[in-house]
RNA sequence: GCUCAUAUAGCUCAGUCGGUAGAGCGCCACCUUGGUAAGGUGGAGGUCACCGGUUCAAUUCCGGUUAUGAGCUCCA
């Protein structure tokens, strides 16, 4: 006799035995038509499962996000289904969810091609139409085995194998497929309505680049119609972001074949890197960090001391002159070493943070090229901190302060925190990775930060800190990271005399806030869509005249402007003035300043933003206090 | 690096079932001096990514190279 207590806290007690699909309809026949799946005492079931104890269930449908996990799943399995149905040759794998939908690897002869997902997206409508049945069983592991032999399912037996013991295996059936699977399902294939299938290419038989390419066949679901529309705008939306289109119109950079991932920097782009590169040394130099710079090109035998010669050796650039290999460096830190190991340092010395704006090529792989976001020639807005382990925690503490008000000048102000442990392979003895990793620990926790923990996933030298920021349609970049390292200084022979007279070794903090120009700057394009705040903007102001007869007052205004620090574009084209108000603002350009005879006569401006809107006629003065106003703003959203 | 796709004017893209190519925007010239998102007329501009092959003939078909795109793998 079960007695069921439902979320709200009211009980139903039940003669016998009863499946959750029961409950439901017991409940009301809604609710039975909408029972995607049941979650009983928090673990999630078919609509079939059969309660006989007394329990906690919750009927899920398409409002809960496991409800609509379990239709991406189960859209999975349609689309292994109907693409069998189609394709018989076609092997299936697996077929997960992922966000906003789910994807299924095939093993096939071919690559399958857009015509062939239209096929299959039509197979998967006409199957969903059929409402048919999808129901659970058990089979033994040498039952299943045999199933998929004779099916000759190959890679579903090698899954199978993998599953440890006699454990019993659940499957799936709808019509004459059945696929192995842990569940759970909708009841029918009408549950599945609205779903698209979205792209396809290869991916690696258990995503490891030594085993054969598999067809992975991509696609969205949702619980309805609506809902998969307004997803397929967002996609619409963010593709218009894409830096690379929007660079390419304002003409911020281009690249070419000669110089594969390598950025060929135009004005209005490298306008932007300088306000970034200077904003940064700025803010570098008032919390104590000295700029250096070190050389491009480096001796192979310093590399082989680092250590990175042995690593990635074949992601290095190198050259040969005078009978010596050289390598372009790769990274900065075993410069930095070398300043710090010229004159013998103190402890009264560190901490010690140098920071170098260095440029850094890395030979990375072709495949992983992409604008602006993985280049192969980048600067870092790198430091490396060498302080003693006593100091640690307190310049973690304070690059964290220095991270957040960076960010929060560019608009981020949704941090996602990331520490990284030790890993299996390190160097280092277990007292100095517990110690460094409770400094990192406790500089995060006495901020009362939340952060997600990563055992095993911190560098082979030591722990890290991860900084990932959140954009404004949600998109999440890694961009800071705080990293110790007690291997690199010992390599290199960096030492500090210490207050007893012994000679010790530093702890060398390698850090960035940006992480490279190039990508930071990538962010921002699809950040701002390229309407860059004033602060950042490669032209600030366009100075706009009516006719020729406000040519010299343009002139003049556009030397004082400039002289002021602003960025300026002077128009004095033969152009209407609907013509160029057009124009510039399509350019983004911040301000656009309007000349006309009365502008002229009572030495003002007529100001009208990129949004369209009319600030009216101004003096110079407000207009300066204007720029000075926005200028303090940067990209702040919240006013301090 | 791997799989698949793509490469035509400065940009966005048509097109040629094999007979050396077009549009819009932009650019240049002239006319127009116009008050808040496109004034008019005319003109220039392409070894159809590169290298081979097939063919009487290749931008078009085939192979290779390079770059780009999507995804996978990688990212000190």
């Amino acid at each position: 006799m079960p007695v069921i207590t439902l979320p709200d806290g009211s009980t139903r007690s039940f003669d016998s035995s009863i499946t959750v699909g029961g409950v439901a309809a017991d409940i009301g026949p809604g609710l039975a038509k909408a029972a995607l799946a049941g979650k009983i005492n928090g673990e999630v079931v078919d609509t079939s499962h059969l309660i006989e104890t007394d329990v906690e269930l919750a009927i899920i449908t398409d409002r809960d996000d496991e409800g609509i996990d379990i239709i991406r799943h189960s859209s999975a399995h349609l689309l292994a289904m109907a693409t069998q149905q189609i394709f018989p040759s076609a092997q299936v794998t697996i077929g997960p969810v992922i966000e906003d939908g789910f994807f299924y690897d095939f093993a096939f002869e071919r690559a399958f091609t857009p015509d062939d997902l239209i096929l299959i997206e039509k197979r998967m409508s006409e199957l969903a139409k059929e409402a048919l049945p999808i129901t659970r069983s058990i089979m033994s592991r040498n039952e299943a085995v045999k199933l998929f032999e004779e099916k000759g399912e190959k890679y579903k037996v090698e899954i199978i194998q993998d599953i440890p013991g006699d454990q019993d295996l659940s499957f799936y059936q709808q019509g004459d497929f059945v696929d192995l699977c842990r569940g759970p399902h909708v009841p029918s294939t009408a549950h599945i309505k609205a779903f698209k299938l979205t792209k396809v290419a290869g991916a690696y038989w258990r995503g490891d680049s030594n085993n054969e390419m598999l067809q992975r066949i991509y696609g969205t679901a949702w619980p309805n119609k609506k809902a998969l529309k307004a997803y397929v705008h967002r996609i619409e939306e963010a593709e218009k972001r894409d830096h690379r289109k929007i660079s390419k119109k304002l003409d911020f950079y281009h690249t070419q074949e000669e110089a594969p991932g390598m950025v060929f920097w135009h004005p209005k782009g490298w306008a932007i890197y300088n306000v970034l590169e200077n904003y940064m040394r700025n803010i570098l130099n008032r919390q104590g960090y000295e700029e250096v710079k070190t050389p491009q090109l480096v001796d192979r035998s310093l590399w082989e001391r680092s250590g990175h010669w042995d690593k990635f050796s074949d992601m290095m650039f190198t050259t040969h002159s005078e009978s010596r290999d050289f390598a372009v460096k790769p990274m900065n830190c075993p410069c930095h070493v070398q300043i710090f190991n010229q004159g013998l340092k103190s402890h009264k010395d560190l901490p010690l943070r140098l920071a170098e704006f260095g440029s850094c090529h890395r030979n990375e792989p072709s495949g992983t090229l992409h604008g602006l976001m993985r280049v192969r020639n980048f600067t870092q807005d790198d430091a490396h901190i060498f302080c003693t382990e006593a100091q640690m925690q307190d310049e973690v503490s304070k690059f964290i302060d220095l991270l957040f008000e960076v960010y929060k000048d560019f608009g981020f102000e949704d941090i996602i925190l990331k520490l990284s442990t030790r890993p299996e392979k390190r160097v280092g003895s277990d007292e100095v990775w517990d110690r460094s990793e409770a400094a990192l620990e406790e500089a995060l926790n006495s901020k009362g930060l939340d952060w997600d923990l990563l055992p095993g996933e911190g560098a082979f030298y030591g722990p890290k800190i991860e900084f990932s920021l959140k954009d404004c349609i949600g998109r999440v970049w890694q961009c800071g990271t705080i990293q110790v390292d007690f291997s690199m200084p010992g390599r290199l022979s960096a030492q500090y005399v210490s207050d007893d007279q012994s000679r010790q070794t530093p702890v060398m903090l390698h850090r960035a806030i940006l992480g490279s120009f190039e990508r930071f700057i990538g962010i921002l394009i699809e950040q701002y869509e390229g309407a860059f705040p004033f602060w950042l903007a490669p032209e600030q102001v366009a100075i706009l005249n009516i006719t020729d007869r406000q040519d010299d007052y343009c002139r003049k205004l556009s030397e004082k402007l400039k002289d002021q620090g602003n960025r300026v574009h002077l128009d004095l084209r033969n152009e209407k003035i609907g013509f160029k108000i057009r124009e510039h603002t399509l350019n983004k350009i911040p301000f656009l300043l309007v000349i006309g005879d009365k502008e002229v006569e009572n030495q003002t401006v007529a100001v009208r933003t990129r949004t369209g809107e009319d600030l009216g006629v101004m003096k110079l003065e407000e207009l300066d206090a204007l720029f000075q106003n926005e200028m303090a703003k940067k990209g702040r959203i919240t006013a301090e």
